[in-house]
This record gives C-alpha cells, sequence and structure tokens, in this order.
DNA sequence: GGGGTTGGCTGAACATTGTTAAGCTGGTTC
DNA sequence: GAACCAGCTTAACAATGTTCAGCCAACCCC
C-alpha cells in the first residue's frame, strides 16, 4: 500500500503542478506566471518542480499536447457530419468555440513558437490530429467534386480555412479587450467567414 | 554648431538604438533581445539607454508605431483602385505582403499586446490608419450594392477581411519553418482566399 | 532488522534579465 | 569662473529560470 502511495504521490504531485500551471496561465498568461508561483500554489518549491519537468518549457508543453487532444476529440465529433462542405464550416465553428473559450490555451497551442503542435514529432492517432481531420474534410469535398478549379489542392484550401478562423481568434486574443475596433459577436463573424469561403470555393463547380 | 552638433549627437544615438533594435528584433526576436545587447551595438552601456528611452517597451512602441505608419502608406496607395471590391483583394494581398516582409515587426504590431495600435491613443491621420481604409472601402461596397444582405455590416465585413489575411501572415510567422504543414506559396493561397471571400460576399447582392 | 539505495524535497546559490542610483565629464550659459 | 546639464559609466537591485548539495523518509535486500 504504501509503495502504492508513493508512487501516487508522485503522480499526483506531477498533476497538481499541471493543474496549478494551467490555471495560472490562464488567468496571468504564460510568461507572466512564474515557475515559483507555480510550485508555491502546489505547495512544493521552485526546484522541486524540476524533478518532475526538465524545464519550464516542458511543462507548457505537456498542456499543449492535451489540449491539441481535446481539440483533435472536438473535431473528432463534428466528423460525423456527412457533407463535407458543411462539415468544413462546423469544423469552423467548433475551431473557433474551441479558441474562444480557452483563449490562453490558444496562444499556447498557435501563437507561441513551439515544435509539437504534431505532438512531439511522432504522429498522433487520427482521431486527435485537427489538422488532419480538417485535411480530409478538404480531400472529401474536393473529390466529390464540390469546389471550384481554383480550390483542388487540399492543402492549400486546408490552410486557407485554417487561416480563416485562426485569423478571427488569435485577432480577439490578442485584442478582444480593445474598444478601437467595434468587435461584432464572434461566432456570427465567423459563420458569415465561413459561409463566404465556402460559397467562394464552391462557385463553378 | 556645437549645440547643432550637441543635439544632432542626442538624435543620432537615439536614432542609433532604433536602428539597432529594429535589425536585433528582426533577427533575433524582441524577447530574446536584451536591452544589453541593442546598447552593445550602439556602442554605449545598458543604462544609457534609458536616457534615450523610458523602457524597452517604450522603444518597442516607437518601432510599432513607424511600421504602423508604413502599413498605413502602403495601403493609401491601394487606396487608387477604383473598385472597391477589387481593392478590397488588393488590400489583403498588400497586407500579406507587409507581414511576410517583416515578420518579427509583424508579430510586434498584430500578435503581441500592446495598447496602441492606434497610435497610442490619438486618431492616427486618415492616411495612415490602415484599419480606417480597409474600413472606408468596404463602406464603400455596401453603398455601391457590391455585397450580400449578411455583409451589410462594415465593422462585420472589415473584421472578416481582416481575420482572414492575419489568420494566414500570422500562422507562417509562428509556423513558417515547420514541416509538418506543407505550405503553399503564401501569395497565391492569398489570393485564392481572398477571392473565394469575395466571391462569396458579393454573392446574391 | 539493519544498511544501502532512491525518490521527493529543501535552502542556498548562480546567471541573466530589466531597471535604478550615484557619480563622472565635458561643453553651454550666465 | 560658477552653475548647469546632457550623456554617459560603474555598481547595484529585484525578479526570473535553473542548478547544486544535502536531508529524510520510504523502500529493498540479505
Amino acid at each position: 500500500m504504501s509503495a502504492a502511495r508513493r508512487d501516487l504521490d508522485g503522480a499526483e504531485t506531477r498533476n497538481r503542478i499541471l493543474d496549478a500551471a494551467r490555471a495560472l496561465f490562464v488567468e496571468h498568461g504564460i510568461e507572466q506566471t512564474t515557475v515559483r508561483a507555480i510550485a508555491g500554489a502546489v505547495g512544493i518549491t521552485a526546484p522541486a518542480l524540476y524533478h518532475h519537468f526538465p524545464d519550464k518549457d516542458a511543462l507548457v508543453r505537456e498542456l499543449v499536447l492535451t489540449d491539441m487532444r481535446r481539440l483533435g476529440a472536438v473535431f473528432a465529433r463534428v466528423m460525423r457530419v456527412a457533407d463535407p462542405v458543411e462539415r468544413l464550416v462546423e469544423l469552423g465553428l467548433a475551431y473557433v468555440r474551441f479558441g474562444l473559450e480557452n483563449p490562453q490555451h490558444y496562444r499556447l497551442l498557435f501563437m507561441l513558437p513551439h515544435d509539437d503542435v504534431k505532438q512531439g514529432g511522432h504522429e498522433p492517432s487520427p482521431e486527435e490530429d485537427a489538422y488532419g481531420l480538417l485535411h480530409v474534410t478538404v480531400g472529401q469535398a474536393i473529390r466529390e467534386r464540390r469546389l471550384g478549379p481554383d480550390y483542388q489542392d487540399a492543402d492549400q484550401v486546408s490552410q486557407i480555412c485554417w487561416a480563416a478562423v485562426h485569423g478571427l481568434v488569435s485577432l480577439h486574443v490578442v485584442f478582444g479587450e480593445h474598444e478601437w475596433v467595434e468587435w461584432r459577436d464572434v461566432e456570427v463573424t465567423a459563420g458569415r467567414m465561413l459561409r463566404a469561403l465556402v460559397t467562394g470555393m464552391t462557385a463553378g463547380a
């Protein structure tokens, strides 16, 4: 039992560090969150944290991976939509919702440089690979001859779709609080943007 | 003469600081560039820099303002395009080009939080206000009944256009080097994206 | 059941950051 | 000539990520 207790304590502390870090990152941002603060929230000293993670960056990376999988799971659910063009719109909306619900995590994932959006090098399982699912959807739309002649490159179209919703989310993450832009309701804006995009891309098909 | 010399030296050093900072920011990124490195490149010590700028942030802000005006100037030239819908496309392309030519400055302007995209609070002159020029163009397109019923809100449409190109640029700034996405030529992608967008938004008008 | 090992931790310390304090120097001004 | 001031320097501070050396209790093995 005590052996189990020991092991559990180790993993326990590790998880509590992750939870505390996530909470602090969301509240104050990543750069503003100090290692000492994370350690303090868990009730240990800063150096102790280095027994569980090689450095602050590794901690951040682990949270990135978790969130990436969550986004993948959300996307996987949307994959049930049969029509690939409608699914594109739904994927976009799901993406925007995900980003706005987790703005600090979104910054982590898509606005700060890091190497492992693709799960640290090794391929993610298909159900967790958000970009992969987008790519599959676009590919299906192309195969079903739903897109115009300029939109036959699945990579390029995927990038167009991703960029569109990413732009919307990231502008809001950075400038959402500022008043010099009269922000409209983001989900509505996203819906109309995606509608315009797919209307334009399906034209002439 | 020596008075002039003195004053000139003061402004000279200031400008050399700005130039060195710009160069180092572009080369290594803003956060990675230390105040001491900037000062060193100019041939002074770090504290001397504080005679010219209240802090590192003020230095960054000054560069932001300069670049903002440059973008505004680029936009002003595009305003000569008569057709507002075509002008939207051209503005978008100019924006993408600007961003890709100055990726580090782009990060500064649009990917890091700061208060003064709007020139530090005071209104920019109309010729320098990039977002304003976009807004004007969209307004003109709406007044000329070029856009569909869902695209009658100039603010919302402006945000859609901005978000689209911003997404493209910022994805490249962050992930441009990564190979897990097969990036297509960005200007071509931007062109097709903008074409799809305006096609979709003008449909049904 | 006792000695060695080990995982999880602490306290002190280090290097690097942005920034401030105090003081020097040399030209300007009355 | 005296006061002054811009522009600089050296020294120093606080905060940050990180490393080092050592403590301690739990575990393992004979």
